[in-house]
Order: structure tokens, then C-alpha cells, then sequence
DNA sequence: ATGCCAGCTCAAGTTCACTTGAGGTCAAGC
DNA sequence: GCTTGACCTCAAGTGAACTTGAGCTGGCAT
């Protein structure tokens, strides 16, 4: 296990360098030592920021996601909550499939309204039970 | 098509009042008209918070809504965005799909360390694919 | 030795999507 | 006629996840 810098890190994971010491300031990753001044990292840290993006992507906090990675590299993790997790994504994989039907059907239909789309209605319908009257604070989004 | 008040709108779009006000501001929503100094919904603003709420999990911003959702009521939406956004969902639900995996695997696998365990790596690996290296935001959500 | 460049620290700023708070208005009920 | 409650405006605050900026350090290339 060879020893990366923070550039190499940054390259190699497309995080800037930045993120990585906010990470780091979180918890979420460490550096095996310094070279120097320099941080320096030992070559499963993108396993870990892969872990990390994964947490992400599913929806933990940064903090979640330190809490479950514990310090010691490998992860305390609490099985009822990834379950829990697991049937959110579940919800959430069905609203998105949901959506993105919508979107296509929205971008093909000429109809002079998409309200007035019988199937358009429908998917909203579908759609929207559930991501209406939800109380999490969905993803901010890049834009395009 | 009657009218409702913001507490009927908010009760039956389980948004708070201000969510509503704000959604106003940013020019998302508007009230028909005030019956005194109280804004008056027409009763189809709740399909528009619901379409709302579906580009919200679709991953566009308040903005990027507004901009789609014309002030008219009826959108004019941009076709190749919508395309293109219905291939990053198509992405995203890949990607939750595999976390979901993921999640499910590491409540069950008995391995010592889910790292080791060669599933959750293929796993980590597939999903991880795409997830690091994105710049995007990532959904906040609701703390369990 | 001199200067550059990458990296460092620490504090402050940014964006997004809201929420909260202070202070005001108005119709209805007692 | 006075309070209560729902609603109003406008400004400021919040939390998550970063980013940016100012000012310092240390190695190595000229």
C-alpha cells in the first residue's frame, strides 16, 4: 500500500483538495501521516471516498456516513438503519422511475398542454403521492 | 374550480404556509387573487405543487422550476432538457438501485468487515462507478 | 539565494431551500 | 370593545456541504 499526496488523491477521486480537508475536518477520512507539512494518504483512502460518495448518493449526511465509517477505517454500522435506508431508496428509486417516465412522455407528448395529458396527469398522479407532503429536503441538483 | 386559502393549500399540500409565501416570492406559485389581505389559491394549485415537488426530486432547483413552469400556469419546457435529465435520472436510479444492493448485502453479510467481503466489493465498485467524480449536490435527508 | 509552486491553517463567504421572528392588520367571537 | 387567531410583510437566521481568501511554509529549480 503505497502512499498518495493530496494531488494525486484529487485526481484520482475528481474531489478537490478542498473537500478533502473539509472531509478530513468532518472525520470522514485521514491521512496515514505527513510528509513534511503534506498530508499524505494511504491508497484504499478512494476506497474509502467511493464509500463515501456511495453514502451520498443514498441520501446520509456526511455525518451519517462518518458515524458508520468509524475512525478505525472500518465501519460500526447499525443494520436496522442501512434496512431502513434500503426501503427509503426503494421509495425513492420508485418516484424517480416515476419521474423520469413523466419527463420522457413530457418531451415526446403534443399535447397543447401537458395537464391536459390524460397520461401525463397519471404520472404526475403517481408521482407526486408521495414526494408531496414528504418532509426531506431533496437533492439541490446540477445545473444543467 | 373554487378557492383556498393558504391553510387549505398548506393542509392538503403538506407544506408549511411559508414554504408557500416563499414559493410565491421565488415566483413559482401565485395566488388568483387576496379576498382582503389573505391570498386565495384556485384549486389547481395543487397539481402545480405537485408538479413542483416532482421537479424537486427530479433534482432541478426552485429556479430551474420556475423557469419551466411559465408564470401563465402552463409550461414551456425546453424538450432536450427534459431528455437530458431523464437520462441522469435513468443514472441515478442505477446508481440507488446498486446502493440499495449494497445497503440490503452489508445488513446481512456476516463478513468481518464489509470491505473484505467480495460481494460488497463488486458492489461498492459498480456503484461507486459514476458516483465519485460527479460534482453535484446530493440529497441532504431527513436524519433518521 | 531567490523565487515559484504546492500545500498548509483558519476564518469567512456562498448557495439552496427554507424557517423564524418581530411587528402589523383584520374579521369574528365573547 | 377587546381579545384572539389567522394571516400579512420584511429581515434575518439556519444547516448542509463546500469554496474562497489571506497569509505562511518548505522543497527544488534556476
Amino acid at each position: 500500500m503505497f502512499e498518495l499526496d493530496i494531488a494525486d488523491v484529487s485526481r484520482q477521486s475528481g474531489l478537490p483538495a478542498s473537500t478533502l480537508r473539509f472531509y478530513e475536518e468532518k472525520g470522514l477520512i485521514r491521512p496515514v501521516g505527513r510528509k513534511g507539512q503534506k498530508r499524505q494518504y494511504a491508497s484504499d483512502i478512494l476506497e474509502r471516498l467511493a464509500l463515501i460518495a456511495l453514502g451520498r448518493v443514498a441520501g446520509f449526511t456526511l455525518e451519517d456516513i462518518a458515524s458508520m465509517l468509524g475512525v478505525d477505517g472500518k465501519p460500526r454500522i447499525d443494520r436496522q438503519r442501512l434496512l431502513d435506508k434500503a426501503d427509503e431508496l426503494d421509495r425513492q428509486i420508485r418516484e424517480l422511475t416515476a419521474m423520469r417516465e413523466g419527463l420522457r412522455h413530457a418531451a415526446a407528448c403534443t399535447a397543447p398542454s401537458h395537464m391536459e395529458c390524460p397520461k401525463f396527469q397519471r404520472i404526475v398522479r403517481a408521482a407526486a403521492k408521495g414526494a408531496l407532503g414528504e418532509r426531506k429536503k431533496a437533492v439541490p441538483a446540477k445545473p444543467l
